[in-house]
DNA sequence: CCAAAAGTGTTGAACCTACACCCATGT
DNA sequence: ACATGGGTGTAGGTTCAACACTTTTGG
């Protein structure tokens, strides 16, 4: 870690995100290493020399959660000099959106423990993780109403209560029914399955998918 | 530059904008060094082992133009394995706004040349720095229309013309003069000065300044 | 007096918000 | 039968887009 020559270490940080029953939620990993021992942290990891960022980000992801295809966006560069009690090291952050928090956690012997958290009552975080959660929660929320981002929280099927659950759970405020539906649907991002929800005690609900699973800059709300 | 260490140089390219006669120009420099000799590119520099990325932008910014407290955001972070061809170097893009055009240009000998192409019409640049610069528009197109991070662009006094022209430039569109002046005054983001500019060959216009000269986020457009 | 840019209101269309009841299913 | 969430329309207010002429100055 020389000043001189000006060389850094470059590590990528993962605000990996999911719905699960009406709640975003945020995967955190529990550390083992001082001076954060037992603190929690969003999932990282280096860059390698012939790795790009992006892919860097990816295979994070993928060693946390096993999955990919999945939303994957560029968050913001944490550069502060003592951001970390090890010595210089820049993080490049992203953040994911998975359509089904039902995965399995790989959790290795390098942390002490993986868990969901809901995105808006975290614990105690480690280096400034706490705001890079923040900083990705409000890029999503910013999100949600100019882009179909949403696509990347839902599965391939959904019904547009699951669709108008995820708004209100991260736009934190209660929506119309009717002016949602009739907003969602004039908008022509979903299309019907002709399928419906079984075995549900209550009237079954249309599922609908999205037409295109790529984002698009769109007024939503 | 060890793969195995995973150290990287880190750098930082800041497109510098700013309004010259109703067109957004871009700063760029004429490199010498092969293999792009007499390439143009964005002003950028190492990012030092003891100084945060933020405060090398800003001091890319200082020695290029002598100016600083204007703003300054960060863009995006390009991490491609080979987009220098020296070596691995990860850039930690920004962007910055200038109230004025003229500025001293510090052309060091460093540089062949230092001069402000018009946004809309680059030239041949060196490494990803077309990228960059089209990604630093773009974003700044978008904040227009829900910030006023306009006023980055603006002196202290100005007039509505002004404002509207700086809007039309960057937008691609034209405005309706009369729309536009009444959604402005109705935003409430401008107070007038109570002068009005002097010496033109035609009816003096009122001076306005900014309320805030700090990034709100307000519906603008 | 001419050229140039400043300044100023209205109208119709589109959009947004608020709001309450019946329906289809499982238990 | 009852509990649960699914599904549907309208009316009033607000906002938006389109549009042309008069004013004030310098030359």
């Amino acid at each position: 870690m020389s000043k001189k020559y000006k060389f850094a270490v470059i590590a990528t940080d993962v605000v990996i995100l999911a719905m699960d029953n009406g709640e975003l939620k945020a995967l955190l990993i529990k550390m083992k290493k001082k001076p954060f021992a037992d603190s929690w942290a969003a999932p990282g990891g280096l860059v390698g020399g012939s790795e790009s960022v992006d892919a860097a980000a990816e295979r994070v992801l993928r060693e946390k959660t096993g999955v990919s295809h999945v939303y994957l966006e560029q968050l913001y560069t944490f550069g502060k000099v003592s951001r970390d009690p090890f010595g210089r090291v820049v993080s490049v952050a992203y953040f994911a959106l998975l359509p089904n928090i039902d995965v399995k956690l790989k959790t290795t012997n390098e942390y002490a423990d993986v868990r969901w958290f809901p995105a808006a009552d975290l614990p105690k975080l480690a280096y400034d993780h706490k705001e890079i959660i923040e900083c990705a929660v409000n890029r999503l929320r910013a999100k949600l109403e100019y882009t179909n981002i949403v696509y990347g929280l839902l599965p391939a099927e959904f019904t547009l209560s699951d669709l108008q659950k995820t708004y209100e759970a991260i736009l934190g405020r209660r929506l119309d029914k009717r002016n949602f539906r009739k907003k969602i649907l004039a908008l022509g991002l979903v299309a019907t399955t002709g399928k419906k929800t079984i075995g549900e005690p209550n009237r079954p609900a249309v599922l609908y998918r999205f037409k295109k699973r790529s984002l698009q800059n769109i007024e939503v709300l």
